[in-house]
RNA sequence: GGGCCUGUAGCUCAGCUGGUUAGAGCACACGCUUGAUAAGCGUGGGGUCGAUAGUUCAAAUCUAUCCAGGCCCA
């Protein structure tokens, strides 16, 4: 030590009292600045160098370690990652480092959904008019293209996140083997019988003449006329098994119901009833042979809406909907072309809010109705259940008064359907319906947001899933078998499932994986629909469904919009017909699968497939427990269609448990807008605080809740960042001169209050990997972090200061703290790994000794202490008393009277308690004074007590003696040097070893 | 409007199945240190536990309503 200097620079240095240079002091090239934005990138290209992702897939491979599947849902292909996406991909990233901790071989393949309408509209803005001259594939390979951009940009930023996993071989569900399987999954739901044809109304612009998606409708004011219509009820058996003799034979009963789309009235089919809701006959005192029918709480209302300010119900006629639906009385629908009706139905949609309790019911126009006509056993395939064309005018299904005239955007009065409407409704006599009132009524309505006309609901031909065959299923799959990790998971998505009629698989685009089917041209032209393969036809349908597959496996899904090289008929069976008019001319049918279908069925084409290195195939008993991780709106999206997929596929759940995380909002708790301006993008935070710390940020949230985030909770971070940094940073800096081999010290040899600090730090590692193991990484952190403050900086690095920087270099004491510190490092580095990998391997690289990557290790090479309970318990309330010293001391520093500790001793009364405390840690007083980190602790007869150890007294007070100028403590035991007689031999043995 | 969920100090979080003056870290104030120094240590102030009503001997903890917010539907 002290290299270099001659004992006579030396003497000259004692001399002038400067012992600075005959310290241990710190020393290290670890930086305190953590600088992460510059550094984090060079570390990055060293790990994909290294291929760290493929060492470690064969260190896990090489041990036989268990495998662990975090399973990735695929963002979307279309823009750059926002903070949400950054924050899904890391707790993600966190939650396979930790399993990698505990030993599993957790192998990560990341995807990306690629089909869709957000692409497609995208690249439709970006092709603009040369749209209308490209072929499908053109512009299919146009939004492949698109993708493609795009999963660059996204894959640069997550791996600059630090994000382990096969970046170079993803998942995309373009590929065209992801497309295979895409097919071969639809191919088995129809070989199961789970796929049918029929109408559904779908939101529908007439101008454009297309079918809407939800995120392509914006909402407008718009002034419709709001009417209450009443629909005559003949008497009869229904009538009178519900009111008896209230209804005489010379009343008249109305149903009376509300609607602001007077043009849906002639699609009327059913009027629905709310179970629970009262309803009553009610009748005015100038006309007591009219009976109206509506919810009692709203007779009030209506009578005023309809100018019957003398409504009132007439006394004995509640009946619950519930019974009404069950007697189910006719009644006569306006414009009826021919008798087809529902009658009274029970929805629980209906509200007593507004509108008179019973609910104009069209299932070819609204949603709603659909679904209550649905649950009702009814089928809906019937094209006058919607006799609106694709123009958005009644056509021939309409009464013949109303043909041709316009929905919703008719440019003159005379041809608005509205319009129509209430004239033949006005002139009364619409099969005896009365119109009771009209009025204006202005309300927000779906435009579509192209050709900014207003939409409609229009019942087109669509594909389902009938949900019916799999709701059991994946209902004890979600409550008997699944973990939902919160545990209310379980409700939402249950509740879903239970609620959900079928899933309307078709959409009417082009960028997509195909419904493969083919429909007879010949039928077409008759408004029939045939389809190939044949529903009973099972040699058809596997080598059709083969042919499809192995198709796209070659060429990709786009062969199917290839008629030149892949024309319908080369799907065909040779000498097939069409099963209902004999013809032979085929041709593929052009819609496209609902993408949820697409990310759906993952666990087949990536899981269960040996295409992306993965191959967990479900029936093995073998298979490695399988996690899905994403926000909590994928409930209904990503966590929904898998379940259903693999439910109808294999009967069981593709996971066995699903984390959800809730959304990043701002540091107010509201959701992040573009327009609101208080969005952070994850690109910033990197940029200004670094991937770790953002990290950081990530973990040490609680995600279960909404994640809020803005400057002030990133400073935060950084702080709490830099605490867990320059901790470590102190602990690497006192082994400067520590090789574990020849110097760590065996546990039995460790000094007392080393072991106490390694048995803290034994239980913080079992306290984290619990933490780790529920997923609760919030808890990891706070655990860290308690312990990086409070064990570590404001105490054991604080009190072993002394004898790591002033004790001799290879005396026991200093070797003991040095050992502790070692050990403390390693964990720390292995603690933090998950959470903040850059940094975990720049402390990892600064320990001494050589060693590997910090990924490629386990909890496993973590030992705990040899340590008891009684020691442990014993410092604890040590402690206390040195909380209570640290009280005392304040008012004599306040005053001026010392300035540190050094300066002052401690003086305190005897205790049976405190002195078997001592007795237990295996110490006596000049550890306590060590502990106070005062230059002596003495035993007194009076001192003022104190609430511990059974009233123990204790007094501060200056110490007597000189200060000792090397360790600059106050004692009383000053040499002939000037120096303390700890000092003065360590400087002697020094001076003899330089 | 419906379903599910959340609301404890400026920030991030503890407070188990209801039971002593509600805790921690950070931030803040004041002081110490200048041998972890764009660091470190100490002391201290700060919360009517979203609001209200109720159950109870006793509620942050249970119930109801309301307010604010989130996701998914309508």
């Amino acid at each position: 030590m002290c290299g270099g200097r001659s004992p006579r620079n030396l003497a000259r240095l004692m001399d002038e009292r400067d012992y600075k240079d005959t310290l241990l002091l710190p020393k290290t090239p670890f930086p305190m600045k953590a600088d992460l934005p510059k550094r984090e990138p060079a570390r990055l290209s060293r790990w994909i160098d290294s291929d760290l992702y493929g060492q470690l897939r064969r260190d896990r491979a090489s041990k036989g370690a268990p495998r662990f599947i975090l399973h990735d849902g695929p963002p979307y292909a279309n823009g750059k990652i926002h903070i949400g996406t950054a924050l899904n991909k890391i707790l993600k990233d966190v939650v396979v480092r930790a399993m990698t901790l505990e030993g599993y071989d957790a192998p990560y393949v990341p995807g990306w959904d690629c089909h869709g309408l957000p692409i497609e509209l995208k690249v439709d803005k970006e092709l603009g008019p040369k749209k209308k001259e490209m072929s499908d594939v053109e512009i299919r390979q146009a939004c492949r293209a698109f993708a493609e951009k795009w999963i660059d940009i996204q894959r640069t930023d997550f791996v600059r996140l630090g994000i382990l996993g096969t970046w170079q071989q993803p998942y995309r569900t373009m590929d065209f083997g992801y497309q295979a399987e895409i097919a071969r999954a639809f191919g088995l739901f129809v070989a199961k019988g789970l796929v049918t044809f029929g109408f559904k109304a779908v939101l529908w612009c007439c101008t454009c003449r297309t079918a809407l998606a939800e995120a392509e409708v914006e909402y407008e004011d718009r002034t419709d006329p709001s009417i209450f219509v009443a629909f005559p009820m003949p008497e009869g058996d229904a009538v009178r098994s519900l009111w008896g003799d209230l209804v005489s034979p010379s009343s008249r009963l109305f149903a009376v119901i509300w609607t602001t789309t007077p043009w849906t009235l002639p699609a009327n089919r059913a009027i629905c009833v709310g179970p629970e809701v009262p309803y009553v006959l009610a009748r005015r005192d100038s006309d007591p042979d009219s009976l109206y029918l509506v919810a009692e709480p709203l007779v009030e209302t209506v009578g005023k809406a309809v100018g019957f300010p003398d409504l009132k119900a007439v006394p004995g006629s509640r009946r619950t909907g519930a019974a009404i639906a069950r007697a189910n009385p006719p009644y006569r629908r306006p414009f009826d072309t021919d008798g087809k009706s529902f009658g009274f139905l029970t929805g629980e949609h209906v509200s007593t809010t507004d509108g008179t309790g019973l609910v104009h019911t069209a299932p070819g126009h609204g949603r709603e109705d659909y679904d209550a006509v649905r649950r009702a056993g009814f089928s809906v395939d019937d094209p006058a259940l919607c006799p609106v064309d694709e123009n958005g005018r009644y056509d021939r299904n309409a009464p013949e008064a109303l043909r041709g005239k316009r929905m919703v955007s008719a440019r003159k009065p005379e041809d608005d359907a509205n319009r129509a409407v209430l004239e033949v409704l006005a002139q009364g006599e619409a099969s005896g319906t009365r119109l009771l009132a009209r009025a204006d009524y202005p309300h927000s309505y779906p435009h579509c947001w192209r050709c900014k006309e207003p939409v409609i609901f229009r019942a087109t031909h669509q594909w389902f899933i009938d949900l019916g065959a799999l709701r059991d299923g994946a209902l004890r799959e979600i409550r008997e078998k699944v973990e939902w990790i919160p545990a209310f998971g379980v409700n939402r998505i249950g509740a879903m499932v239970e609620n959900r009629l079928e899933w309307t698989i078709s959409r009417q685009r082009r960028w997509g994986s195909p419904i493969t089917f083919l429909s007879c041209r010949t039928c077409g032209a008759d408004g029939k629909v045939v389809h190939y393969p044949p529903a009973d036809d099972e040699g058809a349908r596997e080598a059709f469904f083969s042919h499809v597959v192995a198709t796209f496996r070659e060429h990709g899904a786009d062969a199917w919009y290839d008629d030149v090289r892949f024309p319908a008929a080369a799907f065909l069976q040779a000498g097939s017909r069409c099963r209902a008019c004999g013809g032979t001319d085929f041709e593929k049918v052009r819609d496209i699968l609902d993408v949820w279908f697409d990310s759906g069925v993952s666990h087949a084409a990536v899981l269960a497939s040996s295409a992306y290195g993965i191959q967990n195939p479900y029936d093995e008993k073998t298979a490695a427990p399988v996690v899905y991780l994403e926000g909590h709106d994928q409930h209904r999206g990503w966590f929904q269609s898998s379940l259903l997929t693999s439910v109808a596929l294999r009967d069981r759940a593709p996971y066995a448990a699903v984390i959800t995380h809730g959304f990043v909002v701002d540091g107010n708790g509201k959701k992040m807008s573009k327009s609101v301006g208080n969005t952070v993008e994850p690109q910033e935070v990197i940029a200004s605080h670094g991937a770790d710390v953002l990290r950081l940020f990530v973990a040490m949230t609680d995600y279960t809740d909404d994640i809020r985030i803005n400057k002030e909770i990133l400073t935060r971070t950084s702080e709490a960042y830099r605490k867990l940094r320059n901790t470590a940073r102190w602990l690497l800096s006192v082994l400067f001169d520590f090789d574990p081999a020849r110097d760590a010290v065996a546990d039995a040899t460790l000094a007392s209050f080393d072991r106490y600090i390694l048995a803290r730090a034994g239980s913080l590692v079992s306290e984290a990997k619990g933490a780790y193991g529920r997923y609760e990484f919030h808890t990891v952190v706070r655990h860290l972090l308690d312990f990086a403050t409070v064990d570590l900086s404001a105490l054991w690095c604080d009190v072993r200061k002394d004898a790591l920087y002033c004790d001799a270099a290879g005396s026991v004491s200093r070797r003991s703290a040095q050992t502790a510190a070692y050990r403390i490092v390693e964990t720390m580095a292995l603690l933090l790994q998950p959470i903040c990998p850059f940094t975990a391997e720049e402390i990892w690289e600064s320990l001494p000794g050589t060693r590997g990557p910090v990924v490629l290790e386990s909890f496993a090479r973590l030992a705990p202490v040899e340590s008891t309970s009684a020691a442990t318990a014993s410092w604890e309330r040590l402690l206390l008393l040195r909380a209570e010293f640290q009280r005392r001391l304040e008012p004599l520093r306040r005053d001026g009277i010392v300035g540190t500790s050094a300066q002052a001793a401690a003086r305190l009364t005897r205790s049976d308690e405190l002195e078997k405390d001592l007795a237990d840690a295996g110490v006596g007083l000049p550890e306590l004074a060590e502990l106070f980190i005062v230059p002596a602790v003495s035993w007194t007869d009076t001192a003022t007590p104190t609430a511990l150890y059974g009233g123990t007294g204790l007094d501060v007070a200056p110490a007597a003696g000189t200060k000792c100028p090397r360790c600059w403590q106050v004692r009383t035991d000053t040499v002939a040097s000037g120096l303390c007689t700890r000092c003065d031999s360590v400087v002697k043995g020094a001076r003899q070893t330089a």
